[in-house]
DNA sequence: ATAGTTATCAACATTACTGTTTATAACATA
DNA sequence: TATGTTATAAACAGTAATGTTGATAACTAT
C-alpha cells in the first residue's frame, strides 16, 4: 500500500536563460563552498541546492571541473569589484585615508579577509588556478586601485614633492603588502592569532590600527 | 599468445618498520600535494609514488582522512621547526636583525612563502583542520619565536628604555604581520605580483627589503 | 498555429575512490 | 630451528562521483 496514487508529482520545469541558469548554479556552488569547504563542491550537492539536476549543471558547464574553474574566476572578480567599490566610496567622500582615518583599510580587510572571502580565494589559489580567464578585469581593477593609492600617498606627503615614479612604486608595494596581509589574515588569522596570543575581539582592531599607522 | 609465461613478476616485498613506512607515505603525500594540489591526495596515487599498495596506507593510517590529518599536522610542525632553526642561527651568530640585516626576515619568508610551503599551510587551514594534535608544539614554538623578536626590538631601540609589556605587544604584532604577509605572499604572491605590476626577479627582493625596513 | 531550438529531467553507464578480506613474505624471538 | 607477529600485497566489494543518452517541456520565431 503506502503511496497508492499520489500521482508522481508531474515536476514542473522552470526554463531559464543560460545566463540565469549559470548564475543560479554558481550561487549555489559558492554557498556550498562557504558552508562546508572544498569537499562540498560535488555537482550533485550543488544541484540539490540550486534545485536542478546534476545533468543540468553538466549541460551548462561541460564538466564538474569546468564548473569549479568558473566558480574560481567569478569569485575573484566579485572580490575585486567589492574592493573597488570601497575605494570609490572613499574618493567620493574625499576622505583622508591615512593615517588619521583607517576606515578604508579596515573595509578592505573586511572584504578580503572576513566572511570567508579569503578562504575562498585561498581555495582558488591552492588549486593551482591561473585565473587567466579573468585576467583583463583583474588588471584593470588593480590599475584603478593603484591610482587611488598614489593619490593617498601624495596627500600624505603634504608639501613635500614626490616624484611620480617613486609614488607609483611605493603604491605598488603598499597594495601588495595590504593584499598579502589581508589574504594571510583571512586564511591563517583565526588559528594564528590564538597561537601567538593575540586574543580578544579588540586584538584584531588593535592590530589593524597598528598596521595602518605604519603603512605610509 | 601474447604474454605466454613471463611469470607474473613475483614482486619482492620490502618490509619496513611502521615508522619508516609512515614517513615514506607522508613524504609521498607531501610531494603529491605540492605537485598537483589537494586533488592529488588520493591514497592510490600516493601509494603509487611511495611504491606500495593503497591497502598498506590504510593499514598504517586507518583511513584516507586520517592520513590527511597526519599530513597536515606533520607539515605545520616541520614548518615551525624550520623557522625556529632560522631564529636559533641568528642568535648564535649574534647578528643584528633589523634594519641593517634582513637575512633572517628573508629566510623566514623563504621558509614560509617559497617552495610551496604556504600553499600547503593554506590547505591545512582551508580544510578546517584545528591542528589540536600539534597544539603543544606550536604554542611552545611561538613562545620561543616571540622571545627572539622581543630581543630584536630592544636591540633596535638602543638606549631608549622599552617597557616589557610594550615590547611584547609589539612583538606579537610583528610576528603576526610577518606570518600573515608571508602566508599571503606564498599563496597569492605569484598571481598578485604580476597583476599589480611587480615584475622581475628583483621585485620580490625589493619588496622584502622595503617591508623589513618598516618593521621596527 | 507550426516548426525549430534547447534547457531540463530521468534513468542508465562508468569510472574512481575508499574500504575489506585473505594469504604470505619478512622479520623477531624463543 | 621453530613459532609468532605484522607489514605487505592482491583480489574483491561497496559506494559515491562523474558523465551519457534519450525524451520532453518550455520557449522563440516564422
Amino acid at each position: 500500500m503506502a503511496n497508492t496514487a499520489t500521482a508522481e508529482a508531474p515536476k514542473k520545469r522552470i526554463r531559464r536563460s543560460p545566463e540565469e541558469a549559470r548564475a543560479l548554479i554558481l550561487r549555489a556552488a559558492k554557498s556550498r563552498l562557504k558552508a562546508v569547504g572544498p569537499e562540498g563542491l560535488q555537482i550533485k550537492e550543488i544541484a540539490a541546492i540550486a534545485g536542478v539536476t546534476h545533468s543540468t549543471i553538466l549541460h551548462h558547464f561541460g564538466s564538474a571541473e569546468d564548473l569549479r574553474i568558473s566558480l574560481a574566476e567569478q569569485m575573484v572578480e566579485e572580490l575585486l569589484a567589492d574592493i573597488l567599490a570601497v575605494m570609490e566610496t572613499r574618493e567620493e567622500r574625499d576622505d583622508k585615508v591615512f593615517p588619521d582615518d583607517h576606515t578604508v583599510l579596515f573595509r578592505v580587510f573586511e572584504v578580503l579577509s572576513d566572511d570567508g572571502h579569503a578562504r575562498l580565494l585561498a581555495w582558488t589559489m591552492v588549486r593551482g588556478g591561473d585565473l587567466s580567464g579573468a585576467e583583463q578585469t583583474l588588471r584593470a581593477s588593480f590599475e584603478r586601485i593603484q591610482a587611488g593609492v598614489v593619490m593617498a600617498i601624495k596627500a600624505a606627503a603634504g608639501d613635500m614633492v614626490v616624484k611620480d615614479e617613486v609614488a607609483e612604486r611605493h603604491a605598488r608595494f603598499i597594495i601588495y603588502l595590504v593584499a598579502t596581509t589581508a589574504v594571510g589574515d583571512g586564511i591563517a588569522g583565526p588559528n594564528l592569532a590564538e597561537l601567538i596570543g593575540l586574543t580578544g575581539t579588540e586584538a584584531t582592531k588593535d592590530f589593524r590600527d597598528w598596521f595602518a599607522a605604519r603603512l605610509f
